[in-house]
RNA sequence: UCCCCUGUAGCUCAGUCGGUAGAGCAGGUGGCUGUUAACCACCCUGUCGGCGGUUCAAGUCCGUCCGGGGGAGCCA
């Protein structure tokens, strides 16, 4: 395996090597010809110089353009040019693939990234895209670095879920029902006992109650993978498909949770800073101005803690400028999400103790019976970053609540027997990785941080 | 799902009061130059998103469908 281009970027004059990649640009003039270089392993390229006295073979230039796939042997040498340190000065070129320019659809000028979005094949060979698979990895990875270092398993919950228990949203269904011919009962309803799993099955829309079985057993775990939402909902912060970080730990209350939220977000952000310096430069640059700096900040300050009943306060004193003005018990708002976080906190804000009423069943009731032991890490610009919980380890208030919200707590059998044996309090939480990848680089549609998005009408590549 | 904006050259856009389309970039040719968002000159490029309607005449006005973007809701 040759190394690839950020490596030689760093090496000394004199050495000689083997850079392969794609032409990202070519500058031609009479005596000399430039190549610019690109492997995905940086930002930057490699600068190959093309003596056209010495390399004499203007069909093979010819071919080689914005796209092509090349490998180019020759020496590193210190460039006369102010934009590197090193350059490769061409001895051999070996064209792998042509990218033709009348149909290339990428050219060597700025595109948009709803152009882009059409060609989710090739746009990362962009700078920008590039740079965003980059830093996804490097989170990807931050992710589990940090459970793992503070003692967590990590446990792959199911994908199919037919415990109908979840209710986060809309499921899509699975089936190999015939879609032409369905099997129906008397009443004319769906005969899903003759489906696959001999019930209905669907994709699931979270892993926590799954995760809280494993967390009554190993203490600490958490869940990394894809998750699906059949939810018509359309913005730039909303996928069908998206993956989520779902940790949970036993023996830990509300408190212990909101720390290790803190603690795993500035984590995350510390990894970015020094293991995508370049890339996150880029995106301080170009894509959010000033995006390191708040970052660097983000981590140096400690994020600010309100209950709900405070902000709410807050909020009415602010009544005047916002759309929906904000009352007790009412849900909060982007905009007052939004505003939280950016005037009154200036930087990212927990708020707990949410009404129950517009919270899940199994969120642990507080002493005041009207309140949940919720929260709700807001952080500027986007608003919720974090959703989680101290989860209800009371078997009969738990079920007090199902029953309450119409919920069958036979559909629950398993998720009760952990309140029935050995409960414990317990608590978690729920990152959208891309919502995280999002606030990392700024870039404001989440469909520009995730290889292939899946959205309503959208699923192609 | 609702509200708003938008769809014109390969890309990004302009197109006035309705009179059959233009600029920059990309591309081609030539020139110049160790170039790096290269530069200069010339050249090429169109089902004006689809369908229907009004009109002597529609990129322009009306209806409708489709695509894209933003906001809201839902949430991660």
């Amino acid at each position: 395996m040759n190394a690839r281009i950020a490596q030689l970027l760093s090496l000394q004059a004199g050495t000689k090597v083997v850079a392969e990649g794609w032409v990202r640009t070519k500058r031609e003039s009479k005596t000399v010809c430039f190549l610019e270089l690109n492997d995905g392993s940086s930002l930057k390229g490699l600068q190959i110089v093309v003596d056209l006295a010495l390399f004499n073979n203007p069909e093979l230039l010819g071919k080689i353009n914005t796209g092509a796939a090349i490998a180019c042997s020759g020496v590193l040498v210190e460039s006369i040019g102010t934009n590197q340190a090193v350059e490769l000065h061409a001895e051999t070129i070996e064209l792998f693939g042509e990218a033709p320019v009348d149909t290339y659809p990428l050219q060597k000028k700025r595109h948009t990234l709803e152009f882009l979005r059409e060609i989710a094949h090739l746009r990362v060979r962009t700078n920008t895209i590039g740079a965003v698979a980059r830093v996804r990895n490097t989170l990807s990875f931050a992710v589990h670095e940090f459970f793992q270092e503070h003692g967590f398993v990590y446990v792959h919950t199911p994908i199919i879920s037919a415990s109908d228990a979840e209710g986060a949203g809309e499921q899509f269904l699975v089936t190999t029902l015939d879609l032409k011919d369905v099997p129906k009962l008397p009443d004319g309803s769906v005969d899903y006992s003759k489906d696959f799993f001999g019930k209905q099955a669907k994709l699931t829309v979270s892993g926590q109650l799954e995760g809280e079985t494993y967390a009554l057993a190993l203490k600490n775990i958490y869940t990394f993978g894809p998750t699906f939402r059949a939810e018509n909902s359309n913005t730039k912060r909303h996928l069908a498909e998206f993956w989520m970080i779902e940790p949970e730990m036993a023996f830990c209350t509300l408190e212990g949770n909101m720390a290790v939220a803190e603690q795993f977000l500035k984590f995350l952000f510390k990894r970015v800073l020094s293991r995508n310096t370049e890339d996150m430069e880029f995106f301080s640059q170009f894509v959010e101005k000033g995006l390191r700096n708040v970052l660097e900040q983000v981590i140096e300050t400690p994020f600010s803690h309100m209950t709900y009943t405070d902000a709410v306060k807050e909020l009415e004193k602010a009544n005047g400028q916002f759309d929906y003005p904000v009352h007790w018990g009412s849900d909060l708002q982007t905009e007052h999400e939004r505003y939280l976080s950016e005037t009154v906190c200036k930087g990212p804000v927990i708020v707990t103790d949410y009404p129950k009423e517009i919270k899940a069943f199994y969120m642990k009731l507080n002493d005041d019976g009207k309140t949940v032991r919720a929260m709700d890490v807001l952080v500027p610009r986007l608003g919720e970053i974090i959703g989680g919980s101290e989860r209800e380890s009371r078997l009969e208030v738990l079920q007090d609540r199902m029953n309450l919200l119409n919920l069958n707590p036979a559909d629950y059998w398993w998720y009760l027997d952990l309140r029935r044996f050995g409960s414990v309090p317990h608590a978690g939480f729920g990152l959208g990785f891309e919502r995280a990848v999002q606030y990392v680089t700024g870039m404001q549609n989440i469909r520009d941080v995730i290889p292939f998005p899946r959205a309503v009408k959208q699923a192609d590549f």
